[in-house]
DNA sequence: CACTGTAGTAATCGACTGATAACATGTCAA
DNA sequence: TTGACATGTTATCAGTCGATTACTACAGTG
């Protein structure tokens, strides 16, 4: 009704049976591209078992909730970006920041792992799923603070930018690049390293995702 | 279901009957509260109505469809930022980014407005809605540039600040100052100078709004 | 081969929600 | 006063969605 569904079937065609480990797994990855896509709301439990190849019950059934399968995916998701930090963390001071912005932007090629960390940010009201996104939240400011040798500062300017990173993407402004001021400026001027990347793995504004 | 559900009954009892045009706005008070605290799918007419004490299905005529309602609400909330920058601008190059940040704090006090605002930078990914939430952040960053005088990176940095305001707001981190360290950090060491006002007006994390 | 636990589906239900239709009430001009 | 339009409501529907139930099929073990 209000979302234009585009139902994309099983994107990787699962094959048999597979351990529910795995099943698990796979199913994780296609929710983060749904959610990703529709928030937290707009997504149904059914959308995300067809992009897994799976029937919609068993999704419930693995989960529990929808609630609790979107917990997981926010909790694996900043694993992901806390992960990716610390990977991109060894190296000169004065590129740290760069390093890191990189290592935040190139997690766009996991299909809606940024829409969902930034999704997640606007859920601080409810109760289960606000106390997980805080405390992602959390735990990348401390990463920076603590490991990173962020200054509060630093950290704060680091912080700001990923925010901005984070409404270019859920804008779709890459899909006017070129042909609208704002956006080619935003994304030409100010992330001039990020906007080959960004452009590449991001849906325009007329895909579902 | 997902969202436990707290019905606030008519803020602003209405008395009998009342212009179309004083109603429309009533409603789009209303309706920037409400989908503020629940993100546009989680929001339903029926609440919206009930805010604004109103029937159901008379929001749904004056507007026409919930998708049009959102529409002009996030719409009015990116005039009321552009009115509150401009209102702001005048006086010294060096404290107009401080008094633009004001003005946008300052934005707090009308309930939902900069939430609407940041949920609204998830929204790329809808036709109609992500049209208007790409205009609406454009418009802003061109006053930023063109009547403002920031350079692309002033700007940068200025929208970069903005949108973790956003995420601040949005994961309700103010209902953990002072008993936890990043929610304290942030805040304290980030925003002294918002901090105040932030706290005052913001709905706490247990709070529906 | 039989047994058993795990992977998985089809069918269906109850609650919710946006929208519509039909009806009621107040207000103002002539 | 009366008609006519604008303001507003109650009742209700049709579609959607998360969840439950009951069933099926496969794989490994003894």
């Amino acid at each position: 009704m209000t979302v234009e569904a585009a139902a994309p079937a099983a994107q990787n065609a699962a094959p048999g049976r597979m351990s529910a480990v795995d099943r698990r797994e796979q199913i994780l990855v296609a929710a983060t591209a749904v959610f990703g896509a529709k928030t937290y709301v707009g997504t149904t439990t059914d959308e995300v078992a067809r992009a897994a190849g799976v029937s919609q019950p068993y999704v419930v059934r693995l989960f529990g909730t929808k609630e609790k399968l979107y917990i997981e995916v926010i909790q694996r998701a900043y694993d992901h970006v806390l992960e990716a930090f610390r990977q991109a963390l060894p190296g000169p001071v004065e590129t740290r920041g760069e390093r890191l912005g990189a290592a935040y932007t190139g997690l766009l090629v996991e299909r809606g792992m940024l829409p969902v960390i930034a999704g997640s940010t606007a859920m601080g009201g409810e109760a289960e799923i606000g106390r997980v996104a805080r405390e992602g939240f959390s735990s990348l400011w401390r990463f920076a603070r603590d490991e990173g040798g962020f200054s509060a500062d630093e950290a704060r300017t680091f912080f700001a930018i990923g925010m901005l990173i984070n409404t270019v993407v859920g804008l779709r402004l890459t899909g006017d690049y070129g042909t609208e001021v704002t956006a080619t400026e935003v994304l030409d001027e100010c992330f001039p390293d990020a906007v080959e990347k960004v452009r590449a793995f991001l849906p325009r504004a007329d895909e579902p995702w």
